[in-house]
DNA sequence: GCATGTTTTGCCTGTTCATGCAAGAAACAG
DNA sequence: CTGTTTCTTGCATGAACAGGCAAAACATGC
């Protein structure tokens, strides 16, 4: 019995059941709970599943998304990025907000006061924005994808076609000063893409890791970046590398 | 049993029901009440449910995200309404389901391990599907409407012209033998009857105080619903009428 | 063929985690 | 106020865990 054999056995079982138990695995595969443990550990490493004790569960990487609270990822520095990007707004303006825990915590920032109008194609972010009774909220619906919280594919794309925004808040998944703006799927870079064509500026509010990283799919060259909403810790020289190219920097 | 297993047991009573007792966890996980309490402890750390004494419910900020626990109103008929509207369902159909406290309950109570294609132009019926991975969830956009919680105009009737669905879960303003199905807002109805003329059958849950009762905007006339589910204690007369053009009566 | 390095695996060791039980505190009901 | 139920806390126990180690299987280079 292979190695690669016993993954593939452990995520087609993960796929039916939706959990896996280690002793359970040893018995049927004929080796040692150690080696099965060891492989939960591999596939939990390369993120294919979640391990919890006694075996492993389907990861979920929405449920990680929208109950980001409990995620508990960077949830402080996300929520200071967020205050700084809000600053940023002007009452009256439109706005693309597309989705990622970052925008969501954006989307909870907006003062209840301020009259806007935002369209998005994230569930998270307009779940955050249904009781915000000032702003014109315009759901772009699609397809709706589970690992991202967001819709995407054509009717998504036809819908951003028929609209503009004074700022567009893009939730990046890659941000180099090279590459530029990439995204891990195809479908979500070409939402992006569109929502950046039919906006006036692109802000980006990052947290410190994702920062000079790239993803497979392009969205945008970092010249499109307009605002650059970053911790006080991140490294100067990548964000004058940022700046050289027109970004205004802002920290939070 | 893994404590995973059981929290995403918890949570998903807690989505149906909206409360949760611990003896009767313990009881049926097989473990002692010591433990349900443990998970009950840290699931409201999470924020995923608040903690009361005897068990637990549904957590505040997403009740009031659903709208569903805001207008607390005839809470427990809507879920009984809503387990017996699910047992209609077939698996791999594909469905429409618009918007009302109703809907939400039936979104909801849909069971984890059912195969469906929902297409839904409700932010309440969306996020309580967001989790389910075996429902392939298309969302409607468009203008978002805070009074109703859905989306409407040209945008929503234009995606809801590219499907089709089997069933068509209506949430009814107003429900008369002779007026047939009602809503209180012109484009509300609009998507409505979108909605019905894309569909194979269609089905109403109302709640007593609904059944015979008109409101401004005629939807459909009442020989066009396939399935009406209504509480034990609905009046037999207004549901002969019902039944007389066509209509199943199911009884929650 | 032989020596060397790598990978895989099982076993051992100390540690962490989940659970049930017991005792006292708090909440509830009458 | 009193008794009962439910809850929290501390503790003991066994299961599950990570890391280190060595043997076996495998590959690599001479």
């Amino acid at each position: 019995m292979l190695t690669e054999e016993r993954h593939q056995l452990i995520r087609d079982q993960l796929a039916a059941d939706g959990k896996v138990l280690a002793g359970e695995l040893a018995s049927r595969f004929g080796v040692s709970e150690d080696t099965v443990r060891r492989d939960l550990r591999e596939l939990a490493k390369a993120g294919q599943l979640r391990r919890v004790y006694g075996g492993a569960v389907a990861s979920a990487p929405f449920a990680a998304a929208t109950l980001s609270q409990r995620s508990g990822h960077a949830v402080e520095e996300k929520t200071r990025l967020a205050k700084a990007a809000v600053g940023l707004l002007v009452a009256r303006q439109s706005l693309f907000i597309d989705g990622g825990t970052t925008n969501e915590a954006i989307a909870r920032a907006i003062p209840r006061d301020m009259e806007l109008t935002i369209a998005t194609n994230s569930l998270g972010v307009a779940s955050a924005l249904v009781d915000r009774p000032l702003v014109e909220l315009i759901v772009l619906g699609g397809r709706y994808v589970p690992d991202l919280g967001t819709c995407v594919g054509a009717d998504t794309l036809a819908a951003v076609a028929q609209l503009g925004a004074d700022l567009f808040f893009l939730g990046s998944c890659g941000l180099h000063a090279t590459r530029g703006v990439t995204a891990f799927d195809s479908a979500e870079a070409e939402v992006k893409r569109a929502m950046a064509k039919n906006s006036a500026g692109i802000v980006i509010a990052v947290t410190n890791d994702k920062l000079a990283t790239a993803a497979p799919y392009r969205v945008a060259g970092a010249d499109a970046i307009r605002h650059l909403v970053v911790g006080k810790t991140a490294p100067a020289a990548t964000l004058a590398d940022f700046q050289s190219q027109g970004a205004q920097i802002h920290f939070a």
